[in-house]
DNA sequence: ACAGTTCTGTACTGAGTTGTCAACTACGGT
DNA sequence: ACCGTAGTTGACAACTCAGTACAGAACTGT
């Protein structure tokens, strides 16, 4: 009965996240996201609640789709559970993976985790930002912890090593990668060092 | 013959860093700098030329203190070698350390690296923010593989691991941890994974 | 065809921002 | 004691920003 919306959300919210990834929260305005995403101020602010509420929804979108994909690219059966985290461990490092078919980012900087940028950038004065950010990141662990228990059940991995604690540093080197490809590092450098902390993983003792 | 200057150039730079820590570079506006630092717009101007040079100034500052401390912290005789890397490592997932005396900071998410949050920020679009990130970090793992290397000499590390990889991989651990600790995690859950990443080192084989 | 309802875009307001400038202040040499 | 030089200050003008309000457009159900 009324006149339908004229655009896609999710469409928007994408293009608002790539704005925000490339200039900051504070450093892009209301009309940089009207620019980036092709509607009006109005409407930006009756569908989303003006810049903050832009951005938790796009962050939701994006916790949705880390949520949808990590664990369906983890999850499988005990035998494959080590090389599909090898897999994983290094599209990784080319920025945080959401999808099958989406190559690797251009511009290593642009590809960094959505969540974490935002968390690291204004985090400090937004709970609400830091705690989607830590949700993130929990359902990454949980993902990465489970793929380690497959792997320890199938014999590849020290079933005496922490799986939590091993997914944890995972994360955190895969966060860190994040960081130091923003500094402009090469990404044959950053593929080298996945392949280092991969190799590290604590091997079962052979007698 | 003329007035000197009021203030001093250092405790007007740190109190500026923090400020830009804490509320990031586009966070921050020039009034918030004056307050900060407790000399007005005028003189912020005319000493570093406006927000942008304050930070360049600041930057700098923190890169001859990271170039200053980290070297001397894990330099030495090859026998301590691994113990001096360890405890760097363990003191620098509460924050990079840059002076002996210095306890760590009360709120972990200030304390991460303020080259790297900077370059996050606004990396993207400031190739000279980017650059002196890059020094910082190369400083660090210079440092941290020529450690490595002395407790290879000392037969603490394999000899056959790549030192500057292995560098690299744990200082890309020490970022992700600047990452995450600034999402809320406990420092003793950090310095668990800390642990973790030392143990993975890799050893020599024994026969 | 029409009416009602929702969407869209532009114009507006008040607050906040940056960079500059001229007046003022403090100090050292003479 | 004075005077020139350099440092300091607060105010100012131009601009940008977030958020709001309003008028027009578009679509659906009758």
């Amino acid at each position: 009965m009324a006149r339908p919306r004229s655009f896609d959300r999710d469409h928007v919210l994408h293009a608002a996240e790539r704005q925000f990834r490339t200039t900051g929260y504070n450093g892009t305005s209301v009309d940089d996201l009207s620019a980036a995403t092709g509607i009006g101020r109005g409407s930006l602010y009756a569908a989303f609640d003006g810049k903050h509420g832009v951005l938790m929804h796009a962050m939701t979108g994006y916790y949705a789709r880390l949520a949808q994909f990590a664990p369906q690219a983890l999850a499988g059966p005990d035998e494959g559970a080590l090389e599909r985290l090898h897999r994983y461990l290094l599209r990784a490092v080319n920025g945080v993976p959401l999808a099958d078919d989406v190559p690797p980012a251009p511009d290593r900087a642009a590809a960094a985790c959505f969540a974490a940028k935002m968390a690291m950038e204004i985090g400090t004065s937004d709970p609400e930002v830091r705690r989607m950010a830590r949700d993130c990141f929990s359902v990454l662990a949980t993902a990465v912890a489970e793929c380690l228990r497959a792997a320890q059940r199938n014999g590849d991995i020290d079933p005496d090593a922490d799986a939590d604690d091993l997914a944890y540093l995972l994360l955190i080197v895969i966060r860190g990668t994040d960081v130091v490809g923003a500094y402009g590092h090469s990404p044959a450098r950053l593929t080298s060092i996945a392949e280092s902390a991969f190799a590290l993983l604590p091997r079962p003792h052979h007698h």
